[in-house]
RNA sequence: GCGAUCGUAGCUCAGUUGGUUAGAGCGCCGGUUUGUGGUACCGGAGGUCGCGGGUUCAAACCCCGUCGAUCGCCCCA
């Protein structure tokens, strides 16, 4: 008989316990309240779509389309793509499932997404996200309320200091262009001292040059034509009343002409939430506006913005959390009080009292494992049945659970 | 895809210039002190030293390869 090897999990995956899932949790739990101050609706999408819809909105040169899907072929034939990001699939179904009739339509949903890539901190190849979209929204009312939930979240979970809002534009379609062309005129002439990535960003997305950490590249950053120089008065505009409407609302934001966006997609506004806690991953939250999704997906133009956060970096922040409190736990001393305890354990936990068992081992092992559970209260149950509780604090819901009053109105 | 560092018990880690049978703490299981809030003491289980090759009388330790993890580049939440 060979023996058995256990599989190893895959790489980029994670099997999250403890503090560390409970942070999690407290991330989640924390966007889902916010999210309904804001009404935005919950919505809940497939973890995978037909290959297209990432292809067509994402844009085929981005990296995220080119070497990191999960793609694969269903028995059908069909290619199927595991979800890279949420934004494509929400656009896929404002158009295919006639959304467009509650527009503008604002929606939140989180799960898991995947893309291929090197594991490190804070970058997995199964991750998660929370994500906000409004759809059917043009005006900068749109962007300014969509940031302030943001805000608000982050302050909720405790992340005010230490997490800061950068902000950009990146212009009407015609002001990216002109900015495009600008940036591609000003690093080619210097080409020769770029460092080699830029030289490729040269051709692939010449706006990420801005944003290189090479210090060779940043002597010529310095120098580089600012989108300002390119904004239609109409976009100049837009980003005029979204920054006043952030500070109306009071969301303190710095202005990073640097900033750009990875996808295609992205028009006017584009924002992080970056922190330095978290090593090369800074960016925790980020989004922006993109008028020209839709159409890329062959619907009718219609504007939208959105952000998505990922989950593990804020639970990183967010630090741990300690598991939920114990309230009661029965020890049973004897066999022949399982029964009584059983009892008392459902009768507690149906009084929403929140309650465990300790009933094996010795007397002594139990006492030991009970305590290092950390209840409040400890119920004592021997062969004759249940005899006392000991504990600090009130006892006052866990005696009302064990011995349930008629209700008045009976 | 590229680079750096690291792989010893369930966990955190020792292990000397290569030298007997690879250790500790925690955890787990059992026991002792006449069975009631974390004590103390005793005992036990648990290791292909990531895997494969090489050097050597001798390898956890040195060399090569490989797999994995971590961190960084790229990219991104």
């Amino acid at each position: 008989m060979s023996k058995i090897e256990t599989p190893r999990p895959v790489r980029g995956t994670q099997d999250i316990f403890g503090a560390e899932a409970e942070a999690f949790a407290f991330v989640v739990e924390t966007f889902e309240r916010v999210r309904k101050l804001y009404r935005f609706r919950r919505i809940e999408m497939p973890v995978f779509e037909k290959t297209e819809v990432f292809a067509r909105s994402l844009g085929e040169t981005t990296d995220v389309v080119s070497k990191e899907m999960y793609s694969f072929e269903d028995r059908g034939g069909e290619s199927l793509t595991l979800r890279p990001e949420f934004t494509a699939g929400i656009a896929r179904a404002f158009l295919t499932d006639g959304w467009q009739q509650h527009a503008p339509l604002k929606v939140a949903t989180h799960g898991p997404l995947f893309r291929y890539e090197r594991p490190q901190k804070g970058r997995y190849r199964q991750f998660h996200q929370l994500d906000a979209e409004i759809i059917g929204a043009g005006e900068p009312q749109a962007d300014v309320e969509l940031l302030a939930m943001a805000d608000q979240l982050l302050k909720e979970l405790g992340l005010a200091d230490g997490v800061t809002l950068q902000l950009n534009t990146l212009g009407d379609g015609d002001s990216r262009e002109a900015w495009r062309s600008a940036l591609v005129e000003h690093f080619s002439a210097v080409r020769g001292e770029l460092s080699e990535d830029s030289q490729e960003r040269l051709e692939k997305n010449p706006l990420r040059i801005l944003d290189s950490k090479d210090p060779r590249d940043k002597a010529h950053v310095g120098t580089a034509p600012m989108i300002d120089q390119f904004l239609s008065a109409e976009a100049r505009d837009f980003f005029g009343a979204v920054t006043s409407g952030l500070d109306a609302a009071g969301v303190a934001w710095t202005r990073n002409q640097a900033l750009v966006r990875g996808l295609d997609y992205y028009r006017h506004t584009a924002f992080e939430f970056v922190t330095d806690r978290l090593g090369a991953q800074g960016t925790v939250l980020g989004g922006g506006r993109y008028d020209g999704l839709m159409e890329s997906l062959g619907g009718a133009p219609t504007p939208a913005v959105g952000w998505a956060a990922g989950i593990e970096r804020l639970a990183m922040l967010v630090g741990d959390r300690p598991n939920p409190v114990l309230e009661a736990v029965v020890l049973v001393e004897h066999e022949d009080g399982l029964a009584v305890a059983n009892t008392l354990l459902a009768d507690l936990r149906r009084g929403g009292v929140i309650a465990d068992i300790v009933a094996s081992g010795s007397v002594k092992k139990r006492y030991d494992r009970a305590v290092k559970l950390g209840p409040q209260h400890i119920l004592r149950v021997n062969e004759t049945g249940y005899y006392g509780i000991s504990g600090e604090g009130s006892t006052d819901r866990i005696v009302a659970a064990i011995n349930p009053l008629p209700s008045p109105r009976a």
